[in-house]
DNA sequence: TTTTACTTTCAATATATTTTGAAAATTCAG
DNA sequence: CTGAATTTTCAAAATATATTGAAAGTAAAA
């Protein structure tokens, strides 16, 4: 395969994969472009590459930076602005993690110890399924609170080698 | 905080937190419905609970027992068709990774398969930082696999029971 | 068989999200 | 400062996704 066609291909395929992990489709293109650029790209560059507009180059290389998925780079003697990317995927994955347990769990983890407490007979099978199915999603939420921070904090080599042991 | 009250944030907020999990929506809103009824729940019920249509009441129960979330059940000297959701949120857990892993995971793997040999000199800088990009992506999801694997077919305590202890 | 209760489908509609591009803001060289 | 290059913003337009509801389909009861 040419070099042109499989960038076209892991781009594309990238862009769908992340628009199911809570990066939006043209972010995740963007991040897939500058992770196989092995020189800085400019926001025209993108631009020209993905074929769409300033716009949207500018407002998802921000949100990328948010992430802290992409950096800004400065070129001597240049004006513009250059972009890279992270590209070591096991830190690409921390960040994302982070990003979204920040998002996603904490907020829903602070909701469930609201619920816990409703008013009314303890006895009521209402009452009794409600308190059940808070509570045990709520045991299930911190221990996967742990267990990604454990991972987001991890030594990425740590890691790798004591999960890869516990995975045989 | 009263019960009714309680339900309507915990089914919301289980819609908003579903939806960045691959899940529709309302999909999430129905099996939140369902998670917290003590009872089987007819399409009426659903309908008339979440003030939604008849048609899409059905085509998300339909996704809903796709993914194995949801189950018909009949109750006897009833003409209507009665619902209830996978309670277990462990078990709802490995069905949501389950099916993700066979949608996304598993053809992403196989896509970068084929990307991992493109033509031309290997010296290239832009081959070669596509190739390390693509082999570094395909390790790390190899592996990914591997643990989900593990996770899917896991049973719940021992996966509990190690897990925890791995994680102190 | 016919009637009735219920379920499913899907084109039309409504809603939500993404993208554009031109104008405003900023930055830098002269 | 002035003007050219570049970046940012955001309302409007385009696109994608979800929802409705009425009609068609099914299956149990009469």
């Amino acid at each position: 395969m040419k070099l042109a066609e499989a960038k076209a291909q892991f781009i594309s395929s990238w862009g769908a994969f992340g628009s199911h992990w809570g990066i939006n489709r043209t972010m995740a293109q963007v991040h897939a472009l500058l992770m196989i650029s092995p020189e800085p790209l400019s926001q025209d560059d993108v631009m020209e590459q993905l074929i769409i507009s300033r716009g949207n180059v500018n407002m998802n290389m921000r949100e990328l930076i948010d992430w802290g998925l992409v950096e800004r780079v400065i070129i001597s003697g240049e004006r513009k602005e250059y972009f890279i990317a992270e590209k070591d995927i096991w830190k690409v994955a921390r960040l994302i993690v982070k990003e979204r347990k920040k998002r996603e769990l904490d907020p829903m983890l602070k909701l469930l110890d609201q619920l816990e407490n409703v008013d009314g007979d303890k006895k009521d099978k209402n009452i009794r399924q409600f308190t059940d199915t808070v509570v045990s999603i709520k045991k299930f939420g911190q221990q996967a609170d742990k267990m990604l921070d454990v991972l987001v904090k991890a030594d990425e080599n740590w890691f790798v080698g004591s999960l890869m042991k516990f995975f045989k």
